[in-house]
DNA sequence: GGGAACATGTCCGAAAACGGCTAACGCCAA
DNA sequence: TTGGCGTTAGCCGTTTTCGGACATGTTCCC
């Protein structure tokens, strides 16, 4: 996980916590919501990332955060720069911009569809360094029997974004 | 290593053992302890140089470590001549006695300080022939990941030292 | 003067461990 | 017989760990 070395961020607010977004010089780089898993070490040591919320990438990136959350919006039009990973996540990362609102999918459908039919362990390994949460929407992929199985920013999450998409019924647990 | 033609010695006793102690002309020359490693020719074969337990400087010395091990004191002032040693060697052990009682530096930040950061394994040649060990503190020089490396006298000595001084937890091993 | 030895540190490759999985089994109860 | 459930053993890219080889400056010995 290799950063650009012009990252600036900043931080909104949302119905699942402050999450901080990171722009780079090809577009947005990062979405993270608050204790999650795998947050990069720039965040966590020092911020060493600049604070820049006029950022033209940065503005864009939290008005369709907020039509989202709102209901008015279900997909995102905000350039992505996923180069911080490697060939195999970002074929990952680029088949689970594919999945649909609403949908949900199986890991093993998403190594089908990045051609390595039985690297399913890996395409989960990939989805949980997904740089951009909500945007690249890992939270449809979930196990071959419809288990959740994992998030990390926490399965509640996950179930609060299906829910908020359609995919999960309000009243099911 | 060439010593002074007009050296005394004598032994006094310390936890760490019996330490020999000798003294030049100009200041105390030379302090080994039981069986390390690098003991002068003289000490080995025959006993070539005077007891003198009486010297001014030899008397000092004692007094120094007495109140060294018994934590009343952590520094030494009796006056040291380190000329056995090659230009390279006095620049490292001058470099030696500028690392405060409590601290622990690595080989390589030696090396940057007497201004050869590329002679680091040379530093380590001239750190393990110290001829004034313990008041020459070479035992506060750990490898660059923390290991302790190396020490003439055996590392139960470097790292009761340590300890004695508070660089190192007493529960660790 | 040449060569070996040294109280290190760095780099690189191989090997093992680690995951947001899953299909296949064996077991047990209706 | 069927269905549910816990267990097991493969699956594969990534990360971490580990070990060996090499570079390096000074001394000492022949």
């Amino acid at each position: 996980m290799q950063f650009d070395k012009s990252i600036v961020q900043t931080r909104v607010e949302s119905p699942l916590g402050t999450i901080t977004i990171a722009a780079s010089a090809h577009g947005l780089a990062g979405l993270w919501v608050e204790n999650q898993r795998h947050l990069p070490p720039e965040l966590i040591e020092k911020q060493a990332w600049p604070i820049a919320a006029d950022h033209p990438v940065l503005t864009q990136a939290s008005q369709q955060l907020a039509a989202y959350f709102s209901g008015e919006s279900t997909t995102f039009s905000v350039p992505l720069d996923l180069a911080c990973g490697t060939p195999f996540q970002q074929s990952v990362w680029l088949a689970l911009q594919a999945i649909p609102s609403g949908c949900m999918i199986s890991y093993s459908d998403v190594s089908v569809r990045v051609g390595k039919p039985t690297a399913v362990r890996a395409v989960g390994a990939a989805i949980g360094r997904n740089p951009i949460s909500i945007i690249v929407p890992c939270h449809r992929v979930v196990g071959a029997n419809g288990s959740l199985t994992g998030y990390a920013g926490g399965l509640n999450r996950k179930t609060a974004l299906l829910k908020l998409e359609g995919a999960l019924q309000e009243s099911l647990l």
